[in-house]
DNA sequence: ATTTATTATCGTATATTTGCGATATATAAT
DNA sequence: ATTATATATCGCAAATATACGATAATAAAT
């Protein structure tokens, strides 16, 4: 069956799960790592760092960019791609919320 | 083919890929909103308030466990779930740190 | 116009995740 | 001892992710 019961949890949690798959691959940090270190952000040096295949990382880059957390131009043979900082601070506040609102009731968990 | 080529990446990538992956999925999101918001955590209570069925959310939640963010003690027919503070405030650390690093670099980046 | 260099996409194989029903397990209650 | 209740595990089907090689696409250089 596996039919996923995604659209049936609330929205908050949806993007937040979203976001974390996004860097839920090692890769994936790795490129995020790698784009926020450099001043031009040319594909070609992201697959030279990691280890993996052309195919592999071009494919990683677009999970990232569908999750909105990376931005590209594709220039002919030269695609730049950088970090979407807004969605980045925007995830940043996500997680800050969810880890504050969970700490807000540390003290009343009285089990375990 | 897909061998995983998880070992030949970063430590530290690795560590938070993992506990990304952890809050991949909606349901585990909520299972620890959930757990977070209760005093006594009762697996019971987890299942009636996620739309997916029981063995479905006894699995998400062993999940959380192996990631080390949920503490369980079995206790016959009624089982404790708790969230594992140390290891979550560990998770909010690294998540700080990867921001931190990343944002550091920001004014550098002037493409795109 | 051809060649070269770089990135994207396609096809494919394998691995992992998601989800459920059925069943096992374990304690509390009778 | 038996029954009831709650949770874990097993087995399965379908979906998604991972990874690669081969190929397509695109623009710069010749």
């Amino acid at each position: 069956m596996a039919v996923t019961k995604r659209s049936e949890f609330d929205q908050t949690e949806i993007e937040l799960a979203d976001l974390a798959k996004a860097i839920s691959h090692p890769a994936r940090v790795a490129i995020l790592n790698t784009l926020a270190e450099r001043n031009e952000c040319i594909c070609g040096e992201i697959v030279q760092v990691l280890p993996l295949a052309q195919s592999t990382v071009s494919q990683h880059l677009k999970e990232l960019k569908n999750a909105g957390l990376v931005k590209g131009t594709i220039d002919g043979p030269k695609s730049c791609y950088c970090i979407n900082w807004s969605a980045f601070e925007r995830f940043e506040q996500i997680l800050q919320l969810f880890f504050a609102k969970a700490q807000s009731q540390k003290d009343n968990n009285k089990c375990c």
